[in-house]
DNA sequence: CCGGCTTTGTGAACGTGTGCACGAATGCCT
DNA sequence: AGGCATTCGTGCACACGTTCACAAAGCCGG
């Protein structure tokens, strides 16, 4: 079927959901579930029925009433609207203990964003093999990034480091990049930008714990949360 | 100064920002930068200047109007807000290839989240010591989070066992869980729970990469994305 | 001491995201 | 074939988040 629809723009809140469904809808099919309800859907994802409904929705009307949806069909739709039908491969500044763990992490790979290729300023950790691929000089990023088409750039650098390579990535050609450096990335608008940062994960759960703790303030000794709340 | 304000209610969004806020701060007051303007910070925080007037104000009013924010006061303020006058200890639940990692990387305990324990089901693990910590075996997380008031949990484990760790933290009375497994844990509302994703991530990324393919429909070779947009 | 300049703090308008509630469509059972 | 149970798709109202725009509040120079 050729479908290509006027394909609506879709929001970002649907689009940070749908790799989540996607996973999910993987996991049924294995199971040899061929069709969900979006309850179950919500409910396997952890969010409300009318939210899947209307995510979906934006995709296309794809499922049947009073039926549900066909899983396998339902995958197929949304690898394609996430643009997984063909590899993306990523390349990746710094060869550091970040950088290693990523590029020998195998769900890079397996998941269709092979590590085209691993660069670093060290002159001593350039020739190393990590996760099959060679650590190359950073210099040679342009070349790598333009005979291999890559649109992703990983920085996983120092945070000193992590601006020179945004930079870097951007004049290679990269479109997309995946920030794990703790820094605020200055780059061109048009540049997509996401960032996985430790520290602040941690400091909105600590956040959210003085808060409770705080809330408690009756309790005399240990932290007060022993019981679950009721909620 | 005594000051215990009556709290109010802080956005998620603005939550969010704080330590970002934090860390920019901090940097100024290394480099003996003692004032700062919400136009300067958004600029190095890469938001908007309302934003940032706005989420500080949530914290009371501690800017001077003509002059900007000092600094240090500044710095004290949002550490306070965010819970960092003191250390919050950590467990990590699975010692394979990312529990390491985040063991071994310093800037845990270095910045307040110190690791009180690292646990893991298998045996061949046990006993290794990572970042200073002796891998112990899971049974042992009661008693850890008991002794050492662990209030936040960490999830490293492979994508089966995540739902078995994060209720084993739960019962263990730990309050909060960042979960690097690709699974949704299904916990009581009253857990705190955030997640880090990288295959998420890169799909979101994939997926506006597509976007950005899907409108250059036109070039005839290359990814079509050599001059930055406008925008 | 006053007038002008700067910058905060916030009300109000706007935009995005969520969730309910219900009509519409479909399958199944009799 | 008709009625019933189910589940999707979506209009609407509300909550949350962002941005503008401006009055209030402070500093500084003369």
């Amino acid at each position: 079927m050729p479908s290509e629809r006027p394909r609506r723009r879709i929001p970002e809140a649907t689009v940070a959901r749908l790799p989540v469904y996607l996973r999910i809808l993987g996991e049924q099919s294995e199971a040899q579930v061929d069709r969900i309800s979006s309850d179950r859907l919500a409910e396997l994802a952890g969010v409300n029925a009318a939210k899947v409904r209307k995510d979906l929705s934006y995709l296309g009307s794809y499922g049947t009433r009073g039926v549900g949806y066909e899983v396998d069909y339902l995958v197929y739709q949304v690898r394609r609207e996430l643009g997984l039908n063909h590899d993306w491969p990523v390349v990746i500044v710094g060869a550091g203990n970040l950088g290693q763990a990523l590029a020998g992490y195998g769900g890079f790979g397996d998941r269709g964003y092979p590590v085209a290729g691993v660069v670093d300023v060290d002159p001593a950790k350039i020739g190393s093999v990590l996760g099959g691929v060679r650590v190359r000089h950073i210099d040679e990023l342009a070349h790598i990034v333009q005979a291999r088409r890559v649109n992703i750039g990983v920085v996983a650098t120092p945070p000193a480091a992590a601006q020179d390579a945004a930079e870097r990535l951007v004049r290679a050609g990269v479109t997309s990049i995946l920030n794990f450096a703790p820094v605020v990335l200055s780059v061109p608008r048009s540049i997509e930008v996401r960032k996985v940062d430790l520290a602040v994960e941690l400091q909105i759960l600590s956040y959210h714990e003085q808060r409770r703790a705080d809330g408690n303030l009756r309790a005399v000794g240990g932290t007060g949360a022993s019981r679950p709340a009721s909620a």
